[in-house]
RNA sequence: GGCCUGUUAGUCAAGGGGUUAAGACGCCGGCCUCUCACGCCGGAAACACGGGUUCGAAUCCCGUACGGGUCACCA
């Protein structure tokens, strides 16, 4: 008897090179610091990630970094329908572009690392031997039900209105004799490795998760697959074998899983394996018509990171976004410490929501306002210039031989303690800057109705006349008052308001003129300070040719 | 449908028996001001519903409703 089931589990699973316990030493326990934490991202390589992927891939990489552990990429490759080719190459940039770096994994064409390989394909000899143990000793056996087996006893079960799934009276070979599956496996039927399930589905247990807390779920009695019939082993049964051999001590992952948790449960316990602490995470969900649901990455293309590299959008200030709905005190901690890395904030896993978030473009916006404020001029040409590499190849040449014109820009009101917010991402950041530059500079709006092309024509003229590039801020606004007062504009816009009748008008009338010469447009950042980045060439032309244009 | 899980303003959320029920985004009003942006001040806006337990419930229990997830040789 005992005979017979080392020699089905050696004829059922034939790819083991090495016993199970030879693996617990070529993978022992990793070395790493009390309290650290090993935790992995496991996707699995079938197109883009969203920014639910990114959501969850930046929980994982803050649990490890924070507590010194290490943060893992191992690929779930075992669906050789869905995949996609290049898609682990485009997860891995998308990821980066993001600043989120594996410690150890399928990284850069190759795996790194003491656990690998990190692709679960070539990791069939370790599931094999898994499998083996597992018939070994009664808790696994194979089936030799076809799709057509399968699809009937479902229908059944539909019909007599019983949980569908293969368990109890279903499970047809579930209890065939030893001797008789080496039979049918000799002579060549096609077999799958199912769980011999001994759970009783009137019995609950119980499981602490790192985010939820207390769990009370009902066993699991389905004799689920272990290996499907080409010997690749499901997601089941993979995760648990390769989280138990990579030292995992922290799964996170989607509440989709919520439901197939006895499954695993009951895994770990078959093999005799502590599990590490499962973290079930709020799915990030988005608005479809009238209800909400789950992103996907079939429906919601839109939600790839690759919608917001296009956008333009700062990397760090998604990463901000993300992590205030990570931790709900985020927001509250940079509001404290505005200077500090997004690394100091001591993330912590059980202060994840466990409800799903619905994605907030106002809010993103917002976030990246704040965040882009804090940087330095630099960094926005940069995020300007590689921006348009990939979405505006028209002005690359521009932006790039422009380099230092762009910092000017950039610096414009960035000082001081309450520094203009006026960039979100690139694409916004473009047309509102646009008009610095000559070959898009266009007149956006027109001369207010207050304002006779006369009067204009008068205060522009006089600009010129005084107009010095050396002038400092004040000397500037006082000239501007000079002038205004000299044309009949007073000082102050109350005086103006209190006695209307006296005056053409104010001050701020005076600066539209000049502004919308020199902008285009009705509203821009000081009027000084533009000019400063401007040169002075480029202000007296402006001027002049729109006295030619529109005055003259 | 079964099972699991959740429900505090439009959105994200704090609060876990006694609070005027935080804060952020958005929205509205005002101030500041050469426009805009920033900043500041103020406002509207929430405990899904029904029963319990309790002197007292957003908070604990039960039920209902609603949302979400899952029920594959997908992950």
């Amino acid at each position: 008897m005992d005979s017979d089931l080392k020699e089905l589990a050696r004829l059922a699973c034939p790819a083991a090179e090495f016993g199970l316990d030879d693996y617990e030493g070529i993978y022992p326990p990793r070395h790493i610091p009390y309290g650290a934490k090993a935790t992995r991202l496991a996707p699995s390589p079938t197109g883009f990630i969203h920014l639910g992927n990114l959501y969850g891939a930046l929980a994982d990489e803050r649990a490890a970094k924070q507590s010194n552990g290490v943060f893992i990429l191992r690929v779930e490759d075992t669906d050789d329908k869905r995949e996609v080719a290049g898609a682990v190459e485009m997860l891995i940039d998308s990821l980066l572009y993001f600043g989120v770096v594996f410690d150890e994994g399928e990284i850069s064409g190759g795996g790194i690392g003491e656990y690998g390989p990190y692709r679960q394909r070539q990791r069939v000899s370790l599931y094999h031997a898994a499998a083996r143990r597992l018939i070994e000793n009664g808790y696994a056996y194979p089936c030799f039900c076809s799709p057509e087996d399968l699809a009937q006893t479902r229908a059944k079960q539909q019909e007599l209105k019983q949980n569908p799934g293969y368990y109890g009276i279903w499970a047809t070979h579930r209890d065939l004799p030893s001797n008789e599956a080496i039979e049918l496996i000799k002579a060549g039927n096609p077999f799958v490795i199912r769980l011999k399930s001994y759970g009783d589905s009137s019995k609950y247990f119980s499981i602490e998760d790192g985010i939820r807390g207390k769990l009370t779920m009902p066993q699991n009695t389905n004799d689920i697959v272990l290996l499907k019939a080409n010997g690749i082993p499901t997601y089941h049964f993979a995760h648990v074998v390769d989280d138990h051999f990579m030292r995992i001590t922290h799964i996170l992952r989607g509440e989709e899983w919520l439901s197939t948790l006895p499954v695993h449960v009951q895994l770990f316990e078959a093999f005799e394996w502590d599990h590490p602490v499962f973290c079930h995470t709020a799915l990030m969900m988005k608005m479809d018509g009238p209800t909400k649901r789950k992103l996907s990455k079939r429906l919601d293309p839109e939600l790839s990171l690759e919608f917001y590299k296009d956008l333009g959008y700062h990397p760090l200030a998604v990463k901000e976004y993300l992590m205030s709905l990570l931790n709900s005190g985020y927001e509250e901690w940079r509001i404290a410490n505005p200077g500090l890395p997004l690394e100091e904030y001591p993330f912590d896993i059980s202060n994840m929501g466990s409800t799903g978030a619905l994605f907030d473009l106002d809010k993103l916006n917002d976030v990246s306002k704040n965040t882009l404020a804090t940087l330095p001029a630099g960094d926005l040409s940069e995020l300007l210039v590689s921006w348009a590499k990939r979405a505006n190849p028209d002005s690359i040449k521009i932006l790039e031989s422009s380099k230092g014109y762009l910092d000017k820009i950039f610096a414009i009101g960035r000082e001081g303690a309450n520094p203009r917010k006026d960039y979100v991402y690139a694409t916004q950041i473009f047309e509102f800057i646009k008009f610095f530059f000559d070959e898009y500079f266009e007149m956006e709006d027109g001369l207010a109705g207050n304002m006779p092309k006369q009067n204009a024509l008068a205060l522009l003229m006089g600009y010129l006349e005084t107009y010095d590039f050396n002038d400092g801020k004040d000397q500037w606004f006082k000239k501007v008052v000079e002038l205004g007062e000299a044309n009949g504009y007073v000082a102050k816009p109350k005086e103006y308001k209190k006695n209307p009748d006296a005056y053409n008008g104010h001050v701020g009338d005076v600066s539209a003129v000049i502004r919308l010469a020199l902008t285009g447009r009705k509203h821009s950042p000081d009027i000084w300070e533009v000019s400063q980045a401007m040169g002075k060439d480029r202000v007296v032309g402006r001027i002049n040719s729109f006295i030619d244009k529109y005055l003259a």
